[in-house]
DNA sequence: CAACATATGTCGGCGAACGACCTATAGGCA
DNA sequence: TGCCTATAGGTCGTTCGCCGACATATGTTG
């Protein structure tokens, strides 16, 4: 029943892997990118996602090097994760257009 | 710098007043009709929104009668509330577009 | 050398949402 | 009559995603 999908950050971050694989600093400035600098996604909450979506298995390790003894990692939307995000996208879009649309209905004429 | 501004649940029930004022269990129903069933907004969450947000002023109470003993409010959008919902609504449109533009992007030819 | 960008991570805490529960009335139905 | 459901409003403890600060290491540029 719960909505519990995937929060916004969260949503941004498969949004940022959506036309190709990245690492974990890439998908920051992605986010911001993507968001016209609103949200800056902090370290904390991309490699606590990142966990869980590799858990939940919406995104996986797409390629590992191990660069001066640091991993390195590049992440890539699995196909679970790609129709969750066009999933939510699109219940995104339609919550977005029932709002405009109440809005003029209720909001010209009070 | 943090988006925090307000959360999905918040923000059906933004929409949910967004055309006309309602009491708190309307909004419930609203809420689950807006969201196609998707969303059940619980009493828990209800109740300490709607106090969150007359806090924040984006409602306020429209009209307050007594009902049988029992308090009977029906809430309603402010000006900034509306503001709000529109920013919102405009923000999560322009997310939802930029994960479909970047989904067919990368999804076929990945 | 100091400062910043690149890059990856941990940890404590906060706050919204959740879920379970409570009260109360009205109506359907077995 | 008793039970369930819908309507209506509310409290409270817990969970969990996000935030903010900190730690670490290298490369670059002033």
């Amino acid at each position: 029943m719960s909505n519990r999908v995937v929060q916004e950050p969260t949503l941004l971050l498969l949004t940022a892997l959506a036309d190709a694989p990245r690492h974990g600093y890439a998908i920051m400035q992605e986010v911001q990118m993507i968001s016209q600098g609103r949200v800056k996604m902090r370290t904390g909450t991309l490699y606590g996602a990142l966990d869980r979506l590799l858990g939940q298995g919406l995104i996986e390790v797409h390629e590992e090097a191990v660069v001066d003894g640091r991993a390195r990692r590049t992440y890539a939307l699995t196909k679970g994760g790609r129709a969750v995000l066009a999933e939510e996208a699109e219940r995104l879009a339609a919550t977005a257009r029932e709002a405009v649309r109440r809005l003029n209905l209720g909001g010209v004429t009070a």
